[in-house]
DNA sequence: AACCCGTGGCG
DNA sequence: TCGCCAAGGGT
């Protein structure tokens, strides 16, 4: 869950999820709906995935227990270098050390690195200090600090040195350059898309589908609909993809909301409206599964951030 | 190596 | 409104 996630996000989400399955017995046998509900509105939902399919292998490959060295959670999904040093060091008490952004940030300040981090080779001597630096004596305490260090204190824009405790020996502080550091290279201008979604009605229930269990926003539910194109007006979007996606057709009542939202590498506007189904029967195009729900049912579903504003304005009105 | 993959808070 | 960033991992 803390993967590129903040400490105070992750809390609440934690404290329920390991309510609702405190073993990994318990969380390995539940339903990837039952996990992804939890996990609904955390984001990175290829996490939860892994942690599922992580829970089944530590059960067959592992006796039910979590392996402790670094090697063997290495080959759990999910697990890459920084996890399986956190869990090796924080848990287990073994001398692994860890790096995240909060170290990465540290680091580069403390020794001046003037190279993009991000680069492997970089990666590499980041690494190999976070590891000589790490004492043979609670080594995840010692993480810990760090991490908590770089979060606290050695902020990315405006770094506290002034209450750094490392201030005296840090060489970017030094030369007067701290806020430079770590280089971050240019972003890549980021796409943005017109999105049109409905909220079809028929009889009472509304129709939701199921996406893909891979990819962006894999194994949730959401109101069916799709990118506009070029020139396309909002309803006949929505009426182009409703028949493609779902084949039925619908009669659109009026806008509900509009959206604007922000993923991992592109930005929407989403329009929703409501409609009413005309004809057709529902099929799934590129979806795997398509349902009439109760309104008062959508909340048993997991619904990406941008839905749940949907449904928002659904109960307001 | 370069992409893909969410969401919320902050200035 | 926008860019940046977060206890990264997979492909």
């Amino acid at each position: 869950m803390l993967q590129q996630t903040q400490v105070a996000t992750v809390g609440p989400y934690y404290e329920c999820f390991m309510r609702r399955f405190p073993t990994v017995e318990k969380l390995a046998r539940a339903r990837l709906d039952a996990v992804l509900k939890q996990w609904e509105g955390l984001g990175y939902y290829s996490r939860a995935r892994n942690m599922h399919r992580a829970a089944g292998e530590i059960l067959e490959r592992f006796g039910g227990r979590l392996p402790e060295t670094k090697d063997e959670l290495l080959t759990l999904p999910g697990i890459g270098a920084y996890t399986a040093g956190a869990v090796a060091s924080i848990a287990f008490g073994r001398r692994e050390p860890v790096v995240d952004g909060n170290v990465t940030r540290v680091l580069c300040r403390l020794c001046r690195i003037q190279d993009d981090p991000k680069k492997s080779a970089v990666q590499k001597e980041i690494w190999s200090l976070a590891e000589r630096l790490l004492p043979a004596a609670r080594p995840g305490d010692f993480n810990q600090a760090l991490m908590e260090l770089g979060s606290e204190i050695c902020l990315p824009r405006s770094p506290r040195c002034d209450a750094c405790p490392l201030n005296r020996m840090c060489q970017a502080r030094l030369h007067g350059d701290q806020a430079e550091l770590p280089i971050r290279s240019a972003r890549k201008k980021i796409p943005r898309y017109t999105v049109v979604v409905g909220v079809i009605r028929k009889q009472g229930r509304i129709l939701i589908d199921k996406r893909k269990p891979e990819g962006l926003l894999g194994g949730l539910w959401e109101f069916p609909g799709g990118k506009k194109k070029r020139g396309e007006t909002l309803e006949a979007a929505l009426r182009r993809e409703i028949r493609e996606e779902i084949g039925i057709r619908i009669r659109i009542e009026r806008r509900l909301t509009t959206v604007d939202h922000a993923y991992s590498h592109f930005r929407i506007r989403l329009h929703a409206f409501e409609c009413v189904y005309v004809s057709g029967a529902p099929r799934c195009g590129s979806c795997t599964d398509i349902k009439w729900v109760r309104p008062t049912d959508l909340n048993r579903y997991a619904f990406p951030a941008a839905n749940a504003e949907i449904i928002r304005a659904l109960r307001a009105q």
